[in-house]
RNA sequence: GCUGAAGUGGUGGAAUUGGUAGACACGCUGGACUUAAAAUCCAGUGGGCAGUAAUGCCCGUACGGGUUCAAGUCCCGUCUUCAGUACCA
């Protein structure tokens, strides 16, 4: 590290955690090698930190965030614990901003974008420091309301909070000691469904207001959360309900701070209307004006600044698995030192068995040959081990995201790589990704983690993009129809579904290819299917069939509820199932798989068809004759229509589209080449076998995968006349074939002399003509 | 609680800038062809009232208001459903 002679005694400020201390040129070369390290990663953007973290103990391994779904586990459903260790990090929230100012960038669907705003959790406010009486140490409180400084009647820190002990005085020790042992026994879901409870204790010390001087009670309480903020609040009762109630419960001093406002029931929480009072200096005050001149006068003493929190928080980069890359870190002196670039990659080791070690090592702890040979630049056996020239390997791997977040740049080029990901040239061109289509359950992990990575590489000059996804549709999820057979609890017996009633009964799932459309069980398939059904007693419908009860699920092996598409297929054929899909409904939203409809797409199918053959006998059949100026005009119609859905994947009104343009050359007779063959290859990304046959059929060659997208004409849809819609007080009562080049007066004088309006208005006279060419008429009156 | 999305016939769904609500399908009803069935084709199909009929009128896009010549579409309020999120100081 290089210093300028300025720099040698002045403080340098740099972008990294609060708690690192600021030091000079001079000190910094005082500190130790170790010391040195230990510094630098508190600035690193990938760093070694003691951190708590998510302790999944059955999968033997800590867990992201977002891979935690209430409380337990996404994989597998398993217990959550909260636990320290030293693992790596990764520095978001860095970049918290930058995530949170680039989401107006994206083409992302507005909840999604919303999900990553929360997630990510601004607010802006102010961190107060308070001194606690009879101690050396300070309490630092982030709050979003410092104009309610005055309303300060206690304060309350998490139960973990590192201070609790130190602060207990011995009369309350007993109390505090109970009660954080209690906390602690409770799982983070147990604290988060029971919100009611008000719990909490007095831990005997005081802190000391900044402005007034006055003491102040310190409690712990587990409405507060170690993981937010500082873990510790000013509790202002009269303007938060959760300090409100705390205050009530415990009899606490709830003093006002807010003209003319009525706290005896709740909390004031407006802030648009709120006027401060009983504060000192800030009586009078509106909020805005009272939170400006809080922060001002707390910094002036010292005893805070204007604060901006942020909820994320930074991502645990270390995984306790064996499948994952490996870090290309070895330790000296337990410090982590990184292998250089040109000694990369370091591979995964071969293990015995992909577990942990029975020492609780992760399983790359059982490997032989993982230590690095720091002269050699070499992987070499654990034996060599001498903390000299030899070290150990880090032993944990990379998560997912450690390649999600990235590889799309590599499928930049194919070739060997000139640079980092590709060359400059294909990066250029290709930018990032246009188009992902993808499920909203990575809104929290993937998609942030990948516009974090993403923006790192751009201000290394790696990528020249600051996003990954440009667009992003959410694809709605095919679901299942789940089929249910009622067992009597405690019996070996089944009832059918309407007899379920008079019984206490549990419901089963019951694989839906044992039932038909009528929700009729094959009693026999499903007694062959399990053992313990073998034998079982079935309660029958009074008309002597076995019902079963339906429900609309996710599709999932385990639900009994998945149906095959090779059914289908061998059925109907591929093109048929593909266009069923896209005609089911828009693609953004979720729907149950039904079958129910199948057989209109499939006789479209049949009746493209036999639109390029005559009669039965499957003789091909499209002439050279020019086409109809009314084909023509279907063809343009059809294209314009098609063009326009795929730009904004509204794939089911194209197949609508499709249909009514069969439908309509059908009625025409049309078997001209000069229209057929544009429509083959409008079709063909819709149902590519059958466009296929018919290009072969049409004597092509080439697949028409490589043809031409057929270009619209407009001139073809031009049209003369209009069948205007005549329409009285905005209610349409008839239609009148009208020329498009009558001015508005002609047109008003047509309508008005037309029998069936003189017939309407019965004798009346209309207030008003509203007459909109090419469009409508309106009569008022 | 908060945030987001949505609510249209018996069903899936159309209506992209306010301008003919219900496209296109499924289902259903009737008919043609057939010994019969399948397949195919034709006609009808939001609800109600009147009429033998052609047809006409009224009501209809979750509910209540509003803006407008005109509202499924815009505004205000309410309800319901789905999804996400939550003691965030």
């Amino acid at each position: 590290m290089l210093f300028s002679k300025k720099m040698e005694t002045q403080i340098v400020k740099a972008v990294c955690d609060d708690e690192i201390a600021l030091f000079t040129a001079n000190q910094w070369a005082g500190f130790s090698y170790e010391t040195q390290q230990q510094i630098l990663l508190g600035y690193r953007l990938t760093y070694l930190a003691e951190t708590e973290v998510n302790w999944c103990a059955e999968l033997g391994t800590v867990l992201a965030n977002d891979e935690i779904v209430n409380g337990v586990s996404e994989r597998g459903g398993y217990a959550v614990v909260r636990k320290k260790m030293k693992q790596w990090s990764m520095r978001i929230s860095a970049y918290a901003e930058r995530l949170l100012q680039d989401i107006d960038t994206l083409q992302w669907s507005e909840s999604i974008k919303e999900t990553q705003r929360n997630w990510i959790g601004k607010s802006v406010g102010a961190t107060v420091v308070f001194n606690v009486k009879g101690h050396e140490v300070k309490i630092p409180v982030f709050t979003t309301r410092p104009d309610t400084i005055f309303g300060v009647s206690f304060m309350t820190l998490a139960p973990e909070h590192e201070l609790v002990a130190a602060l207990t005085t011995p009369d309350q020790k007993q109390a505090v000691d109970a009660y954080v042992k209690a906390t602690a026994k409770r799982s983070e879901r147990e604290r988060m469904a029971d919100v009611k409870t008000i719990s909490g204790v007095f831990t005997g010390a005081y802190a000391q207001h900044p402005f007034s001087k006055q003491p102040i009670q310190i409690w712990i309480g587990d409405y507060v959360l170690a993981g937010y903020g500082t873990g510790a609040v000013m509790a202002v009762p009269c303007g938060d309900q959760r300090d409100y109630d705390f205050a009530k419960h415990f009899d606490l001093p709830i003093p006002n701070v807010f003209q003319n406002a009525d706290i005896s029931e709740l909390a004031f929480t407006d802030k648009d209307t709120a006027v401060i009072t009983n504060s000192d200096f800030l009586d009078g005050l509106s909020y805005k004006k009272a939170v400006k001149l809080a922060i001002y006068e707390l910094e002036k003493i010292g005893a805070g600044a204007g604060k901006t929190n942020y909820r994320l928080r930074d991502a645990v980069f270390s995984r306790q698995r064996y499948w994952g890359e490996p870090f290309p870190v070895y330790y000296k002196d337990g410090l982590p030192q990184t292998i250089a670039v040109e000694h990369l990659p370091i591979q995964l080791p071969k293990i015995e068995k992909y577990l942990p070690t029975e020492t609780g090592e992760p399983p790359l702890g059982r490997a032989d040959i993982w230590a690095w040979d720091a002269q050699k630049c070499a992987v070499v056996s654990n034996n060599l081990i001498d903390n000299q020239n030899v070290f150990p390997l880090e032993l944990n791997t990379m998560p997912g995201w450690a390649g999600s977040s990235w590889y799309f740049f590599r499928y930049m080029e194919k070739a060997d790589r000139p640079a980092v990901f590709a060359s400059q040239k294909a990066l250029d061109y290709w930018q990032n990704v246009d188009l992902y289509i993808g499920g909203s359950e990575h809104g929290t992990g993937h998609l942030l983690y990948s516009r974090f990575w993403v923006k790192f590489l751009y201000d290394l000059q790696h990528v020249p993009v600051k996003e990954p996804f440009k667009k992003m549709i959410n694809q709605g999820m095919i679901l299942g129809e789940s089929a249910f057979v009622y067992r009597v609890v405690g019996e070996n017996k089944f009832v059918s579904k309407s007899k379920a009633q008079g019984y206490t009964t549990q419901p089963v799932h019951a694989d839906v290819s044992f039932v038909n459309t009528s929700n009729e069980l094959d009693i026999q398939a499903f007694k062959n299917w399990r053992v313990e059904f073998k034998n079982a007693e079935f309660e029958l419908e009074d008309d002597g069939s076995f019902k079963v009860g339906r429900e609309i699920e996710k599709m999932s092996k385990s639900k009994y509820n998945v149906v095959n598409p090779d059914d289908i297929c061998s059925q109907y054929g591929a093109d048929t199932l593909r266009m069923y899909e896209m005609f089911l409904g828009p693609l953004e939203q979720a729907k149950p798989w039904s079958t129910a409809g199948i057989s209109g797409v499939h006789s479209f199918l049949k009746k493209l068809w036999r639109l390029f053959h005559l009669g039965t006998d499957e003789v091909f059949n499209v002439s050279q004759t020019p086409a109809s100026k009314d084909a023509l005009k279907v063809l343009h119609k059809t294209i314009k229509k098609v063009e326009d859905d795929i730009e904004n994947f509204s794939f089911n009104t194209s197949v609508s589209t499709f249909m009514i343009a069969v439908n309509e050359l059908t009625a025409q007779k049309c078997n001209s080449k000069e229209i057929l063959e544009p429509l083959t290859v409008l079709i063909s990304p819709y149902a590519p076998h059958i466009a296929e046959e018919l290009w072969s059929k049409l004597g092509h060659q080439d697949s028409i995968s490589g043809a031409g997208f057929p270009v619209f004409d407009p001139s073809h849809l031009v049209e003369s006349s209009k069948e205007y819609p005549i329409s009285f007080n905005g209610k349409m009562r008839f239609k009148m074939e009208l020329p498009l080049d009558m001015s508005k007066e002609e047109i008003e004088t047509a309508v008005m002399t037309n029998p069936k309006t003189i017939q309407q208005l019965d004798g009346r006279v209309p207030k008003k003509v509203i007459v909109v060419p090419g469009k409508i008429i309106n009569i008022v009156g």
